[in-house]
DNA sequence: CTGAAAGCGCTTACAG
DNA sequence: CTGAAAGCGCTTACAG
């Protein structure tokens, strides 16, 4: 169909081949490509010529045999589905490709077997580095990520005690800021909607909700704290539980540990009849874009997504080209409250 | 920190290593790791056992130098941010990597050189085969693709005149359904949300668009058609576009060519103070997550996303796995309408 | 500044 | 059924 090329069989020039047409050693090719200061400046122009007419690329297994490297960074993320994690990986990319790694994303949604098998492929040696976005240290029936001995970072969801470096955002702090603005707002009866109960990043926004109550003089309500699990269906079931009880109970604002649960209970009580934010606040956590596009847009927190990708990767090359291990150094990343359209002070009535 | 498994330094093990515990040569630990029906019984358990004592796990770079392949592909998504790739990018892993292949997202959003150096990757034989779901056979100034030799297939958006097999769905088919829709509603006045005009895309659901209004004998109207880019900015501009006109001209439903663009025109004319659907129906395209969040849901072609990523990684394993070149195969998967809320008929009123 | 040679860790004819 | 040996395509001391 379209136009090839020139040369339309023969397989991809190798370094000998240069060297013959340039008439030169291997071990000069090598040195003009690696090194070209180091050469002459004639031989360079010989063999750079050379390598332009036999479009010769070096062949990456055969170099990463040699040097015991295969420059290739392995991203462990918890489900690549979901929304969030888009953006934290175009961050890694970026920071990654241009310094000339290639990454392998290791999806952990799915079977469990599928977790091992990473953990096995980086103890074969066949990464230099892993990114943890999935909050533990991957492990297979008898491995650990650690026997790899390549460096680990971490990145959004901190692991404790962990011995290398995280990039984070404030949890605690973050939290609590959300909490803040809407009893700021007048709010008094504010319910929190849950994550999974496993990871910290629920124990450290549910201590942020806890801290700007108890700094404000609010006591806390057990009854309040609704299950969630991060989901859009566990958003809807917490819509639900609230269009279930009756108005003078009912909290007036709500703070849910994520965006997606945040939007699956507006629908709910949306369409329930209450109307947000009026009958009631509610304030998310992450920012991903469709919080921009719903309705009412919604107020969160919005995380530096590529940021905290790029930071990640970038303290990962460090420490994959240096000697000295793990300078373990955590980095916290700002995230702010963005007020948009789902908070405003509570109706009179109800007060 | 965390308690390490046993011996703690030590390099991985190879297979001279193996060879040497088993008492048996290295040719013999390979065959057995290789096919382990050709050789004895006895030498059999007695390679296994060291295999297992030592932790072997055979170095991927030694293998695929000597077996010159690689063992990856290369996917190439337009925008790994944009929800839709996310799900086709799952249904791609599951398949690629239970056959033992990893994969290397090329994200093409972004400088347009990062195009450029996947196809030198490619070229320099870093890959055994190409996913294409960007629509087009990536090139570099002077290389295409094709001049790598290696299988290539096409999913999602049609490469017109390619020689490689292409998994899609009938775009103009589904386009068509969608309209017919809303004409079997009672609907007359039907306007189109157009995609970015490049993509081949747009030119089919247009297609679908012109098709439905003949065959009902709805005359084509030119100022009906509305300018859009696949992206929610656009979505809200067609909206305003919509609440500005009268309402004696305005049409009683919309058809576009994708959800983003669904979800911030329905969001924009809500706020207008138009309800959808029974002042505008709407009908969107993909089935993202979110139309099935928003408010009201919306109605929309919904497409197998998994499915096609599932059959694209399947067709190009087959080819890199067989000698048959290209025995070129085109898939078509159904996409099917999914009703949801935000279409109704038209309301009196107007008619 | 340059070349000859060893070696990275594997697989696979080829003999036996 | 098994072993010795060549070779995949590179890089890097080591000499010169």
């Amino acid at each position: 169909m379209a136009k090839r090329t020139k040369e339309t069989r023969r397989p991809p020039a190798k370094i000998a081949d240069v060297a013959r047409l340039a008439g030169v050693s291997v071990a000069t090719v090598s040195r003009t490509l690696a090194r070209p200061a180091v050469v002459s400046e004639d031989t360079r122009n010989r063999v750079l010529a050379a390598v332009r007419d036999t479009s010769y690329t070096p062949n990456i297994s055969a170099r990463n045999l040699r040097v015991r490297k295969t420059m290739v960074v392995l991203v462990a993320v918890p489900d690549i589905a979901n929304p969030f994690f888009a953006e934290i990986l175009q961050g890694i990319d970026d920071t990654l490709s241009a310094a000339g790694y290639g990454l392998v994303i290791a999806n952990l949604a799915g079977p469990p077997e599928k977790e091992a098998r990473y953990v096995d492929l980086v103890c074969a040696g066949q990464a230099d580095g892993v990114l943890l976005l999935c909050g533990h240290v991957m492990r297979s029936r008898d491995r650990d990520l650690r026997d790899a001995h390549v460096p680990l970072v971490g990145a959004c969801e901190y692991i404790p005690g962990a011995s290398f470096p995280q990039i984070c955002i404030d949890n605690v702090g973050a939290a609590r800021e959300a909490v803040r603005h809407l009893i700021k707002l007048g709010h008094t009866s504010i319910a929190y909607l849950s994550g999974p109960q496993s990871t910290i990043l629920e124990r450290q926004r549910l201590e942020g909700y806890r801290q700007a109550l108890k700094e404000a003089g609010i006591a806390a309500v057990d009854g309040l704290i609704m299950p969630g699990d991060f989901t859009f269906r566990t958003g809807v079931e917490a819509g639900r539980a609230l269009l279930a009880l009756s108005p003078e109970v009912r909290p007036t604002a709500l703070f849910a540990a994520n965006d997606e649960m945040a939007i699956g209970l507006i629908k709910t009580v949306h369409a329930g009849g209450l109307r947000v934010p009026r009958d009631l606040s509610v304030v998310g956590f992450d920012g991903i874009p469709y919080a921009d596009y719903c309705e009412p847009t919604l107020t969160t927190i919005v995380q530096p997504r590529r940021e905290l990708g790029a930071s990640a990767a970038a303290e990962l090359i460090a420490l994959m080209t240096t000697e000295k291990s793990a300078v373990r150094k955590d980095i916290e990343l700002p995230a702010k409250l963005a007020l948009r359209d789902s908070t405003c002070p509570p109706s009179t009535r109800s007060t």
